[in-house]
DNA sequence: TACAATTAATGGGCATGGCAATTATTTTGA
DNA sequence: TCAAAATAATTGCCATGCCCATTAATTGTA
């Protein structure tokens, strides 16, 4: 289906061995900003024809995992995203009946958050939507590689949480 | 540095154990998305100081890294980008005096991308940048493990190159 | 109790990037 | 040779997500 002005990308991203490039040290680096970018086009495409969005996706997945009645806070940190960004997204899920917003009956500044039994249905669809594209997209690797590979982006993770070694040199040598 | 309204994530994340979840196959999903919005970010703020952006960065290390006088479209397919995205990320780079376009003399629908000295000297400093927050994110990995890691991502790229299988089933199963 | 600091949720502004449509040019083919 | 199809660059529009500021409520403290 559509796939904007995208140009096909025949052989040119294979010819450039960014390893070998005058720039080393920064193979993972696009390599994991355009898979993070690919990825989720991917999903957000296939996903299209249900209504779901990958926005929309990730913190329902998130919400059925966690402890009924959870506030907005506590859902934005389990999804290492931004609370204001969750707002609108769940906005979104509450109109379209997948989400509720309850008010804490002891915080009157909170909210819990529930799943709506449509909004669980909905979610084991989408599941299985996701679930196919990661296996289309894993194809050819192991089961072995796999978790590997889920272990070294969980080290990077957990680096990438770790405060930025220390940002003072502001006008450092990089000019 | 600023952080915007992102809660921390205390052990929530770690809590959430997705792969013994109700949602199985879908552990490098979440992981690769969350890590390329991570990373960007990440290498973002480190480059704010130099006046640079993510956006504007990578087409700088694909055009130093390709044939002097690419098109615009040969650069986006590079990229695996939209070559929409490129006008507008070019406008910048060539009001800032780092990149230009010459108008092809065979074709007068195309431009030919030339950096310039100033773009050249610029993208030696992005790149100290760009090396030592990849050096940051992978640290704890062994050179070993980093190539492992390429190659997986370089695998799944070309997966994700791949057409995607027969998107046919337009109203399938997943209701 | 009053008052400052903190906190949950929200809204505004902005950059990025994807898709659709438009324009100008080139290529194809009847 | 002329019209139709394809193509390079561009613009418009919109969703997403980050940062900053605001509001309302809570907590801590003098």
């Amino acid at each position: 289906m559509t796939d904007g002005n995208r140009p096909q990308a025949t052989g040119l991203r294979a010819l450039l061995n960014i390893d070998e490039s005058p720039f080393p040290g920064m193979s993972v680096t696009f390599r994991v900003m355009r898979l993070g970018a690919v990825w989720r086009t991917r999903l957000e495409r296939e996903l299209k024809p249900t209504g779901m969005t990958v926005a929309g996706f990730r913190p329902m997945v998130y919400l059925m995992m966690m402890q009924e009645g959870t506030s907005q806070r506590e859902l934005a940190a389990a999804l290492d995203t931004d609370t204001s960004a969750l707002v609108r997204v769940l906005d979104l899920l509450e109109a379209a009946g997948l989400v509720e917003r309850r008010p804490d009956s002891v915080d009157r500044r909170a909210n819990n958050l529930f799943i709506t039994d449509a909004g669980r249905r909905k979610c084991r669809a989408f599941h299985e939507i996701g679930a196919r594209v990661e296996a289309e997209l894993t194809e050819g690797l192991s089961a072995g590689e796999i978790v590997e590979l889920v272990a070294r982006l969980e080290h990077v993770l957990a680096n990438a949480a770790r405060p930025p070694a220390a940002d003072m040199p502001a006008g450092g040598e990089a000019a």
